[in-house]
DNA sequence: TCGTGTTAAATGTCCAACATTTAGAGGCTA
DNA sequence: TAGCCTCTAAATGTTGGACATTTAACACGA
């Protein structure tokens, strides 16, 4: 058996595979057709059966490459009468989903340290501040503000990390950079299960209700600057606060 | 034919799934299995027989299944005698093909737009600009200076570009960031698709060469306020010099 | 007109077999 | 003994066919 558990690392220094599986190859083919356009998004595929006999491979072969690109989100089915093999349109809760798994996994190998998700947070967030602060609408506020008194009414400290996000993600969609909005989620959940281990002094959340209030507080009054380092204030308070 | 196009829609309005497919389940049970780290990176799972036998399905079900974890990068599989599944080490170039998967179909719906990918580039950029500056090691620098040199000798645009790439490369890797290493590749390829309209005027790369040079300069000599602006007013040319 | 049953088309699932790849065991030879 | 060869076993890769299930549309009758 310990035999066994060293043969992956030989795979992962000789990714020199001879050929590649036909369902691998497949699902590149399928998928180069996709990213380039030439089948759009809500347009409908082949039946499984077609792409079949147009590749020559077998029923279940193509299943397996479509299984692929079912998870990669490129693809959706749908059973019945009607139903196929569809291009996806791109939901953005996949896409983070995706790109949580893949930072999930390097995180819990050791291979991102807290010191790197927080400066990333830095990188991300007081821009996204500033930015708020010159563009926010009056929704945009009020979300804020729900989602600033949601953290001071939470009892419990998994409720306040929980609507701590919420503050934060009502910030950075203030911000109206959708790409931003998109990345920033999984970096916090990664923060967040790195850095579970934060009992948290109890004036710290007195402090984060502070800091919550004042980003908001310049953002309401459209001060860019005093937004960007009131969160940048408030991020090196949550990274300290936890070490 | 028509009628087909607007079926997915529906999909998406109604996510209420009445049973999801077998090997959807059986790929969640494993993932969670993996992510909760009952198995560990480089541990074996039982064969395909001996999982079918233990989920009670067929074996074709259990591949679609594995088909999906090894899509997510969570799995590797090797054959012979003794190959198998096995719980796979995170690779980044694994991580960062999903998220520019992603991000790609996103871009490509119309979903983002240039400005939002600029925007992010400078969220990004400017601050490992700074740190590259703090940070760097000489062998940093000798990958910056590789980067630029080829920049410069490059004959036709599409040379240029690439190797711009590997400019930006090898600043954010002097900055010591490997989430940020991670995140910032697939927003320049999904910026490179976007941009790639951009015929340039003839001076135009001129004044690239000179942006990375000055980019370099401070870096070499440890300046970060001056590295971080250079890039700015690097970003800020190379995205106006393609509307 | 409304409901209802039938039907067809597609994906989902199963089975059984065979092909291919791969490392190791064992035997042969020098 | 060292080196090479063949054989074998274990696992994934691939095939073909069959049947189950789901779903919408159609035809039919009250």
């Amino acid at each position: 058996m310990n035999a066994k558990l060293n043969k992956p690392k030989r795979l992962a220094n000789l990714p020199v595979r001879k050929v590649r599986p036909a369902y691998h190859q497949i699902a590149e083919q399928i998928r180069e057709l996709i990213m380039r356009g030439s089948i759009l998004p809500g347009q409908q595929l082949p039946s499984e059966a077609q792409l079949s006999a147009n590749f020559g491979v077998s029923r279940n072969t193509t299943r397996e490459a479509l299984r692929i690109l079912s998870s990669q989100g490129l693809i959706q089915t749908t059973r019945g009468t009607t139903g196929g093999t569809f291009v996806a349109i791109p939901d953005p809760i996949i896409v983070q989903n995706n790109i949580e798994n893949g930072l999930g996994l390097m995180s819990g190998g050791d291979q991102l340290t807290a010191q790197e998700i927080f400066e990333t947070r830095l990188a991300l967030e007081i821009p996204a501040a500033r930015w708020a602060a010159e563009r926010r609408t009056e929704d945009d506020l009020q979300r804020i503000r729900l989602a600033a008194a949601s953290v001071e009414a939470g009892r419990e400290t998994a409720d306040r990390t929980d609507h701590s996000v919420d503050f934060h993600q009502a910030v950075m969609e203030a911000a109206g950079n959708r790409l931003m909005s998109i990345i920033a989620p999984p970096v916090w959940r990664v923060f967040s299960r790195c850095a579970k281990g934060a009992p948290g002094k109890p004036h710290l959340w007195h402090d984060i209700d502070c800091d919550h209030a004042a980003v908001l507080h310049h953002i309401e009054h459209r001060n860019p600057d005093a937004a960007a380092e009131a969160m940048q204030i408030h991020l090196i308070r949550i990274h300290d606060g936890d070490s």
